[in-house]
DNA sequence: CTGAAAGCGCTTACAG
DNA sequence: CTGAAAGCGCTTACAG
């Protein structure tokens, strides 16, 4: 491989003088300007990327802590790789893709050894051992998942707990009095997926606030299990008249629990469940849904760190946590209940 | 951070000491390899990647190109990418993840800079760009998925040929003598995705040899479309027996469209799939299927890119095409056809 | 068994 | 506007 001493000879000017002409930084007449600029194509040179990152710290790559939890529905997580990938490259960066089980060691590896600039980590937990290594690491973090301690990092997370209201009040405006909530099992919220309790803690409250029942449940995510589950839950509940989903599997179960039993929706049930558009569309769910936006969420990361990176703390501020709010994406299953609607008992 | 040089300093010794009492490369006696062992403790060092990656030309980062192109299974990604990121891994290899649009400029960024030893091509087209790319490019390269032109790379694929002969010979044995192929889309082959006329030409021939018949189609890639399409096959051909699906969408849809016809299967028809066992797991689909096997191609790919990355092109010898041997996974679809077993159609 | 030195390929003050 | 030189943090022949 050609190096910058290559072309400087090439075109006849000092290193220093062809690293100022590819990088711009210091004025450079025109004529040398050229001659770097062939030397460049008729060599076909391309700067070191390591030789570059030991003159400059900067590495220009990101490092992107993927974790993959049991019972956790994987083909999603892929969604927030492309957003942050996507908006890495965009801004410039490459990203390291880190997928190891002991995710802390090896936060503690690509930062240590300043193979990256900065950090996003997906799947956060309540409590998340990597959270003290991204602290006493020299590099900034973002998070997308909110922790329980927030501090010295930015937080990106979808407003789950606007989502739990937002799915209860859509349903009781319309005139619903009975609830179903089924979120993820129960082992994910001890693990610490605080979503799951965030959630399902402020639709309850909300509910008692409105005066409406909601039987808040946690569903298996295996396909066979959680059909029978929901299946179980209709039998135990004949008069609820709204479904709540907080449950990938959940949802992609339903279609066939409602066809079997003979249920339209939202006839005999308005359901609203909470998962990507990606996820929508690879199961063609026919339900009315809280967009999750890892796409979205991803990138704010992404962008966020990025300026942590290139600005000065002062210039950046202080950390923040960003919360999205839900968005309601109609796909026509949330109507009022029959019961209120016709008067009769479905 | 602390350098070597704050090592040595610690230790006692040299940089060049403190430098191989680390690696381990010269004798060192006891006590400075113990005081250097207590410099590094002490100091919490850690060697900067792109400081080595400079000095020694290695950068123990290996570039994985995945493709995402329209229409095909975008969650079933995933897997080939844990495949390669885990086993990446336990060779001491980092992975740099490029999910780029134009791979072919992405491609020569990260090998012309030199950011990683060696390149895992995913979801490789019969006409590639991105081979002219790697040849040329200084460092080797491992692909996913069979070229037209395999020259100068080494290849790991399903053996999608003899995918297409087992499946209809499976069914043959058995006394089916009429089949329904669904295949991906037909955009999906013109775009270059050879697997799919491979696996399609081979079931083909297979039965013509056999005399018996296969109604090849194409199908589309989207739910609610390949449901209607399935229905008027099975329309179309209702005295076909068996069906064989090279299309993770179709398989998705089968289930539903047999439980509204009132099908079942083994019962009313034979189906055997092609995809991974965990996307089986995710849709929870009761048929047996060809392991595609994502996990252990990209193991493979890794495993042989390292070799050749390690040693000398000589002791890995000449560039190979692996093409794995189709696995059939039994989950009870299949069976003698009603026609055969009992002397009545269906 | 150990050390002083060169070199990997860049960038960027320092000098003119 | 341009050049000679130092330095980033390692590794590894060269010498003893």
């Amino acid at each position: 491989m050609a190096t910058i001493g290559d072309v400087a000879r090439v075109a006849g000017v000092s290193r220093s003088t062809a690293s100022y002409a590819l990088s711009g930084k210091r004025s450079i007449s025109t004529e040398v300007r050229e001659r770097v600029a062939a030397a460049v194509r008729e060599l076909g040179y391309t700067p070191n990327a390591g030789a570059r990152a030991l003159a400059t710290s900067q590495t220009m790559v990101i490092g992107l802590l993927a974790q993959f939890l049991r019972d956790e529905f994987a083909p999603a997580m892929m969604q927030y790789i492309l957003g942050v990938s996507d908006s890495a490259r965009e801004l410039g960066y490459d990203i390291l893709l880190v997928t190891e089980e002991d995710g802390t060691r090896a936060l503690r590896r690509i930062t240590d050894s300043r193979m990256v600039d900065g950090v996003v980590l997906l799947n956060v937990a309540e409590h998340d051992d990597r959270l003290d290594i991204l602290r006493s690491a020299g590099q900034p973090g973002a998070l997308v998942g909110l922790p329980g301690d927030p501090r010295g990092v930015d937080v990106f997370d979808l407003d789950f707990e606007a989502t739990g209201r937002l799915m209860v009040e859509r349903l009781h405006r319309l005139g619903h009095r009975e609830l179903i909530l089924v979120s993820q099992p129960e082992h994910v919220v001890e693990r610490g997926g605080a979503y799951v309790w965030r959630l399902r803690n402020a639709a309850v409250e909300h509910a008692r606030q409105r005066g409406i029942t909601v039987h808040a449940v946690f569903g298996s995510s295996q396909q066979p299990h959680i059909g029978a589950e929901l299946n179980a839950l209709l039998d135990a509940h004949p008069d609820a008249t709204g479904l709540l989903l907080n449950n990938e599997a959940a949802a992609a179960a339903l279609p066939t629990v409602l066809h079997t039993r003979g249920l339209g929706s939202p006839g005999d049930l308005s359901v609203i469940g909470r998962y990507s558009d990606e996820f929508a569309k690879s199961f063609s769910l026919p339900f009315s849904f809280i967009e999750s936006a890892p796409d979205r969420l991803g990138r704010m990361a992404v962008d966020h760190l990025v300026r942590r990176i290139e600005q000065s703390n002062e210039a950046v501020g202080g950390h923040v946590v960003r919360l999205v709010d839900p968005e309601f994406v109609d796909r026509g299953s949330v109507a009022a209940p029959r019961a209120a609607a016709t008067g009769h008992g479905r």
